[in-house]
DNA sequence: TCGTTTTTCGATCACTTGTTCGATTTATCT
DNA sequence: AGATAAATCGAACAAGTGATCGAAAAACGA
């Protein structure tokens, strides 16, 4: 139990396509609904449970731990999200076009997973040790994606402390939608991307004056 | 108990500045020190006992419940920083320099009482009906003192749904700090304050074009 | 079909949780 | 000092938690 393995049990190891592979998925995105409406430590095993129609005990098969359980909902997002990311942060173009094209990217991405990405943004410190380590690097590479990006349009190197704090200003906006968004009543996300790229490129003043 | 106090069980009822008084204040100081770093679900009773050193049924001679005893440290955080703040946007003095004003005094009250504050922001969810409800107004009179000096600034009317969604990502700049400040690192919270504003009102472009 | 592996179940365990309550101590007032 | 009220304690309870494990069932390959 000191150095095992971070995933398998039996249905995640060997990765090999069997029938327990939609069943994993519907686990993974139901646990991800039950945990962003309530929160990780709120949501017991046996609600995920009830919401699957397993059996308490036979969920085990597909984790070893509600702790791995949200380990797996955190790797696959967010690696998910990472790649298209690094994708869009390599392109060519301005500074200006791929900083909008990470964040337009990351609102479609909270479109279409709202569910496993709040819990990615929410829940990373009720991960420990090396289920922790392994999601912190995912972390710091997305925000290095970002950073730069920042830093280009900025025109300043990025380590310089001005574009970290910018960076942090900009993942706030993102990540603190999830306290807020209503699809009733802010519909359209482009829209609402191309409000925040415009607050942040030209403020509030809308580049009037300095 | 369908109906009773929201919050006297004996030491919070009557007011009058007893011997409790001081005692009250470090159980909820305390309290908020634990919630902040683990979350309201994840500090137990006990924890709370363990760092005040009451024992485990004589605290709640000053609260009546979990729940209470949060809902008491939100009531008074956030009061707090309210009257604070409606202050300030009822100064006078152009709009610009009202919110700048709005994002300094936030910034400076997280300086003073992070722990608190982080519970206010993170942790609202974890209230329920009447006790909810009364954070939620506190936090709606917030919301407005903020987006009218964004209307102000914009030119626009506070229901321009474009004025809400900024004041959103200005608060989501604000709340998202406590994910990653770091007294070391991030030491002035002044530049951090005025790095802020001038993200807000110039943008990163500086306000150079449009 | 038979034997084997994969998958599921249900009972159970050890533990932690919030809360209650009567007894006990401590402070306050006359 | 004695009586009343304020404050504190410690033991106990009921409910819920994550996890384990051997047995049973289902799917599979021969």
């Amino acid at each position: 139990m000191t150095t095992g393995d971070l995933t398998g049990t039996g249905a995640s190891s060997g990765g090999r396509t069997s029938r327990t592979a939609p069943k994993l998925e519907k686990l993974l995105s139901s646990s991800a609904g039950l945990m962003a409406q309530r929160g990780f430590s709120q949501t017991s095993i046996r609600d995920v449970a009830n919401e699957t129609g397993f059996s308490l005990g036979g969920m085990y098969y597909y984790f070893k731990s509600k702790e791995d359980l949200l380990y797996l909902i955190q790797e696959k997002t967010f690696s998910s999200l990472l790649e298209i990311q690094e994708a869009a942060a390599s392109h060519d173009g301005t500074a200006e076009e791929r900083l909008r094209k990470l964040i337009g990217n990351h609102l479609a991405y909270f479109l279409s997973h709202a569910n496993e990405l709040k819990v990615c943004t929410f829940e990373l410190e009720s991960l420990q040790d090396e289920r922790y380590d392994r999601i912190a690097v995912l972390r710091r590479r997305y925000f290095s994606c970002m950073a730069h990006a920042v830093a280009e349009v900025l025109g300043e190197s990025p380590n310089h402390p001005g574009v970290r704090h910018k960076t942090l200003f900009i993942f706030g906006m993102l990540n603190w939608i999830f306290m807020w968004f209503d699809p009733e009543r802010d519909e359209p996300v482009d829209r609402l991307g191309d409000e925040m790229v415009d607050l942040v490129l030209n403020g509030l003043n809308g580049g009037k004056d300095g």
